[in-house]
DNA sequence: GAGCACTGC
């Protein structure tokens, strides 16, 4: 089966395919379905030969002859010249998209108005005697009667039964996560299959799995369980499993048509994480061909249309929410110094506003923790008595249990003020907010594919993200929310969503997977909002040159083995290189402490020459950054993974045991490849060879005036000031990433010797790119 | 001589 959507649509072409095929080998030595119809695309919308040659040569092909000759070539032998994008349309009479009976809308519409009423009475008829006296389970079932979801149950399942793929709008607090899989389960969709309810979260894939257990009174993990990495909480008997979206991803590799499931629940679908992004596109096919599956996409945000109209004018179905009104308060004018802004409005709002905690969001550590040293001066500094204001800090490199003080009771009489950044905007939930203070502002990662640069920076929100922030001060009442910018600029400078995940990140994991399950043109994989072409085959290419893929796209045994790994592709590749290099102990370590990211070393204001010493004493003999990560874990097992020793070291423990999870899992994902367990403690070069079979496209060699020049497409880079080679400056290195700060820093740095990228990467290097100049 | 939001397999 082929899972090319569009596949028909070159068909008639294949000479000029083959054709283009076979130039594209001889210029760049591999060529892809995804290359040849980027070729194609480029010539029919250029307007001249030198037209393509510009397009060829901005995505990154060298200047040469042979390219000159392609583009004349190919300008000439594309036929036709067109043509406007093909746009998707849709019939949609009625301008919904909604397929839905007008008696199930009138239904609807009736019980928004009934439940509405309900949230205020609820609050007030029982009396905690009263259900004390209830045993847990009746009041547990009276709970889920209460919920608004329950007066749609039978219309909803009817709507499931009547349509393959139903569009779910749930606002916070209508009970679908945690519903609808019941109902189903009792409608005896279970009896043909598990019904899976995926999470863009492992906390919330595992509460909710408790949660649904505690309601229909069985044992987690038996009817009702949850999978998530490292845990497999499910039996046999489960027949209502909840998992992360990427939890469902992998077991996709193994059960390509889902065969085991009946239903799959998308939830949280506005979220738009990479991995529901990509799952939507894979279900959409799988719904193709298997039309006894369902699947439900769940989202929070009103405007569902986007993804009815992706999954072919789905219906959807809308559950009212519960919750309270929130007053939005815009600046008159814009504000010159944002976090000075907020400090003043956290003041006003703890004197002339009513009882109820305040949630400030911030854009990082540092910015939070400047806030706290302002805000506790500008509280010592008044001269009359006013009420206690405790002061909170959440961001998720906060130690758990500092994390945990925010959501300790308060004195009596006193208010809280928590500095959050964006976790607490969907991850956590901080109960008893009434005034949410909004800035408009959060760290966003980007990604350049041409450089393949990332970098983390400042950027105003979205509409869907403010409404989000104002809508975390009405859950348990009416609430306030103060926006740090004029309504205008809300009106003009806010997109109204945030950029899906999947136009933001490197794809070259998403795209080992994609070809693993036999997707032969990812350009045509039919994503809801597609990634960049360019971004696509930089994966490709980075893929093959790796030996992921060979030279006509397809996965090879390498890949394959690669693909196995929940990891970055390089790194995958350095486990799997390590084999021949006989130091697969050694390198899964590396590989572990890599792929946990960079809060394995903690460094506090106030200690910094401390940690700084603690983190050098790792990298005794300049052995390099990943040498030294390796040293680290060595040392912390080596105490019997003690958490002291961490505080001692300046580590984060927390960070330590996420690295021991991975390698416990790297370790046995090792069999399954068939990659023996060894170690050479002692051979650093073999060890630094594996690291550079995965990294060798990251290399650099040093300039002069200590800044480096990367080699295969040059940019002047440097090491970053807290690698152990900092002061180092070996001639030539191979780094991890480079990310774009005030300089472009190479993080993660080991040096190498030059030959080795012939010898290693000979399809890649020739001596002339390592000799001197 | 810097300073990094949030997830996930």
């Amino acid at each position: 089966m082929s899972r090319d959507s569009k596949s028909g649509e070159w068909e008639g072409n294949d000479a000029l395919k083959t054709w283009v095929s076979d130039r594209l080998l001889a210029l760049q030595g591999f060529s892809t379905p995804e290359f040849v119809e980027y070729a194609i695309g480029l010539a029919k919308q250029a307007t001249s030969a030198a037209d393509v040659v510009g397009k060829l040569e901005e995505y990154g092909f060298a200047l040469s002859d042979d390219l000159h000759l392609f583009a004349e070539e190919i300008f000439s032998k594309v036929p036709w010249k067109v043509s406007p994008r093909k746009q998707k349309t849709y019939d949609n009479e009625d301008g919904t998209g909604n397929g839905l009976g007008k008696a199930m809308l009138e239904d609807q519409i009736e019980f928004i108005k009934e439940s509405m009423l309900k949230v205020d009475d609820e609050m007030s008829i029982e009396s905690p005697e009263i259900s004390k006296a209830k045993s847990e389970l009746e009041t547990l079932h009276e709970d889920r009667r209460t919920l608004p979801i329950y007066a749609h149950r039978d219309s909803l399942l009817k709507a499931i039964e009547e349509h393959q793929v139903l569009v779910i709008v749930g606002e916070t607090g209508s009970g679908k996560t945690t519903q609808i899989p019941q109902y189903l389960h009792e409608a005896g969709y279970t009896k043909r299959g598990k019904v899976a309810c995926t999470q863009p979260r492992r906390v919330a894939a595992m509460s909710v799995a408790a949660r649904v257990s505690q309601e229909m009174d069985v044992k987690l993990g038996h009817e009702v369980g949850y999978s998530i990495r490292f845990e497999d909480c499910t039996s046999e008997k489960t027949v209502l499993k909840y998992m992360t979206d990427g939890k469902l991803l992998r077991e996709l590799l193994g059960e390509p048509d889902l065969a085991s499931y009946s239903v799959i629940m998308v939830d949280e679908a506005h979220e738009r994480a990479v991995s529901t992004d990509v799952l939507f596109g894979l279900l959409k096919d799988i719904a193709r061909f298997r039309k006894d599956i369902k699947i439900l996409i769940s989202s929070a945000t009103p405007d569902a249309s986007k993804f009815s109209d992706f999954f072919d004018c789905a219906p959807i179905y809308r559950i009212p929410g519960r919750r309270y009104p929130v007053e939005i308060q815009y600046t008159k004018a814009p504000v010159a110094d944002y976090l000075d802004a907020a400090i003043v409005t956290v003041l006003q709002v703890h004197l002339t506003q009513s009882p109820g905690d305040i949630l400030v969001f911030l854009t990082g550590q540092e910015e939070i923790e400047s806030a706290e040293e302002i805000l506790k001066h500008k509280i010592n500094g008044f001269v009359s008595e006013i009420p206690e204001l405790v002061i909170c800090k959440i961001f998720s490199n906060l130690p758990t249990e500092l994390q945990a003080k925010i959501f300790q009771p308060i004195p009596i009489g006193s208010r809280k003020v928590v500095l959050a950044t964006n976790i607490a905007e969907a991850s956590l939930t901080i109960d008893g907010i009434n005034y949410v203070i909004d800035p408009g502002l959060c760290k966003m990662e980007s990604y350049n594919p041409r450089t393949g640069m990332e970098s983390l920076q400042v950027t105003s929100i979205s509409k869907a993200s403010a409404a989000q922030r104002a809508g975390r001060s009405g859950r348990t009442g009416p609430g306030k929310c103060f926006r740090l910018y004029t309504a205008d600029s809300y009106k003009t400078k806010l997109d109204d969503n945030t950029p899906p995940g999947i136009q933001r990140t490197n794809l070259t994991s998403v795209v080992l997977s994609l070809k693993s399950l036999g997707i032969q043109n990812l350009l045509n994989f039919d994503f809801m909002d597609p990634p960049s072409n360019e971004s696509l085959l930089k994966a490709l290419e980075l893929l093959f040159a790796l030996g992921a893929l060979n030279k006509v796209g397809e996965v090879t045994k390498v890949g394959r083995q690669m693909a196995e790994f929940p990891l970055d592709p390089m790194l995958s590749k350095m486990i799997v290189a390590s084999d021949k290099y006989r130091c697969s102990d050694e390198v899964i370590s590396i590989a572990a402490m890599l792929s946990v990211g960079n809060s394995i070393f903690y460094h506090p204001k106030d200690e910094q020459v401390h940690a700084d010493h603690a983190r050098m004493s790792f990298h005794t003999g300049n052995v390099g950054d990943h040498i030294a990560l390796m040293n680290v874990y060595n040392s912390w097992r080596e105490t019997n993974y003690s958490t002291q020793w961490c505080y001692e070291n300046y580590v984060q423990v927390r960070s330590m045991r996420s690295a021991r999870d991975i390698r416990d899992q790297l370790e046995g994902l090792l069999e399954r490849v068939e990659i023996e367990l060894t170690g050479c403690p002692n051979d650093l070069q073999a060890i630094k060879k594996a690291i550079t079979s995965g990294f060798f496209s990251h290399s650099a060699r040093l300039q002069n005036y200590g800044s480096y020049r990367t080699v295969k497409h040059p940019r002047i880079v440097h090491i970053h000031p807290s690698s152990g080679l900092a002061d180092n400056f070996p001639r030539w290195v191979v780094y991890q990433e480079v990310v774009l700060t005030t300089k472009e820093y190479m993080r993660n740095v080991t040096e190498l010797k030059p030959e080795w990228l012939v010898e290693i990467a000979p399809h890649y290097y020739q001596m002339k790119d390592v000799e001197d100049a």
